[in-house]
DNA sequence: CGTATAGTTGATTAGTATCAACGCTAGTGG
DNA sequence: CCACTAGCGTTGATACTAATCAACTATACG
């Protein structure tokens, strides 16, 4: 399966500019690839392998990269923006499985089919790499099949504790575990917690990825305003006032 | 950390059997290796390898084989029996991420420590191997580590369609999904789907699975039956009636 | 400025949890 | 051998959380 699969009819306009940037042959922005997530402990000549086989792509917002179910061809990892994945039940329920962000890579799947949909939030540059290619280079380099590896486990761990949260916490718990993680993703590169993160997906977004109601999370967030421990100055943004009694909520104390 | 872990305070009366068995330097029953899930397509010199690092034990049932946050010390894979993994809240909530039978495997962790508890559900026999010696079994035979990435992706993909039932699907659809999945696993070796399934695990664990209450599970059980869709001869056991119907509420139809 | 979309808030309902009682089965000891 | 007890499962009554339905506000967009 060397095509692309086929851009969804809903974003026809965008269709040509996807086509341009993802077949384009040429490869730019290259020392992007240093900041890929499983770049970061490979050798000068091993991330030099991967740009060869790398390609770059600028998407829209609510773009949709691939759908379940269609056959897996590449692994992406995020330049820049933001991504939801998600699955659908035939009636429309859906559920988000996670919000990714730069440096987070997607696109493993079984049986050949992608098991989740995956589409941007905001405006997003991604990085490629066909499925075929990677798989050579993974026989080359041992240290790359050894980085998927652990990412792979890192996304179950994840995906585990977001298990708990979904069968196991109460509405508030949910939402105050959702502005913790956020918050510390934020701050992964070693700084402080932030007192502001931000919040590029919408309601509904994080509804469907806490298990609950557009109304249920507004009525949440409210509720936690009011209890003075967070803010919400301008819709897209929260601000942590007591991350304290955040953490506390989030670990069901 | 050479060491074994504690064995649980509560279980104290099992203790040297499980510590005569674990750490006994002689395997036996060596064929049985083969029967491991990560060995199905390994040569048989390479099985040989993983013959001389491994390690059996008998364990009874309801006994904790390592606990969350426990150093990471070994992986694990079930001859024989079944394995619940949990996580908990500090108040005692509990959420079951996965029912693992013979072939499967498990004790992935990260910085050291392991993300669940494992416990087992009935009485057991497990198969035991160091990190260490795993790891370097991994540099030797990389086919080793390719097998142990996808099983990390089969369990990624497993943990994601649980979320979508956790944070979506109905109490009669949980049920549903869980008969089903039971099913499937059962006549995973290529035979029709069986009509009866085994459930040997409580209905605690059940309702700790699938987010609900055991008064839910036990309810949603007599609703199945009087709406003909399944049987309940006797505790531990389901009868699948109407495997279309079934499937249809798994899905979400 | 008017329209569409996202978000908030209120009233009511529904699904599941909680609390409580009871039946069944298995193991125990007289 | 049989009452006794403990644990598991079922069933019923009630409570409560979050969903649903509906109205309204704020924000972005042409």
């Amino acid at each position: 399966m060397g095509r692309l699969h086929m851009p969804p009819l809903d974003y026809d306009g965008h269709k040509l500019e996807q086509e341009a940037d993802l077949q384009s042959p040429r490869c730019r922005n290259c020392d992007i690839v240093r900041e890929v997530a499983f770049c970061a402990d490979l050798a000068h000549d091993e991330v030099k392998r991967l740009a060869a086989v790398r390609c770059h792509a600028a998407l829209p917002a609510s773009f949709t990269v691939f759908r379940e179910g269609d056959p897996v061809d590449h692994v992406y990892s995020i330049s820049n923006g933001a991504v939801k994945l998600y699955k659908l039940l035939p009636d429309g329920r859906r559920q988000i499985i996670g919000f990714l962000f730069s440096g987070d890579m997607f696109g493993l799947g079984v049986d050949g089919g992608y098991c989740y949909t995956a589409e941007t939030i905001t405006p997003t540059q991604l990085c490629r790499f066909t499925n075929r290619k990677l798989d050579m280079l993974m026989d080359e380099i041992p240290r790359i099949e050894r980085r998927m590896f652990s990412m792979a486990v890192k996304d179950l761990v994840a995906a585990q504790e977001q298990m708990l949260l979904l069968g196991r916490k109460t509405a508030r718990e949910k939402v105050a575990t959702f502005l913790v993680k956020l918050a510390s993703r934020a701050s992964r590169t070693g700084d402080p917690i932030p007192a502001q993160v931000a919040l590029p997906m919408s309601r509904a977004d994080i509804a469907d990825y806490l298990g609950l109601t557009i109304e249920t999370v507004s009525r949440t967030f409210t509720q936690l305003r009011r209890d003075a421990i967070i803010d919400l100055p301008a819709s897209g943004h929260a601000v942590l006032n007591d991350w304290g009694a955040l953490k506390e909520l989030a670990e069901g104390a």
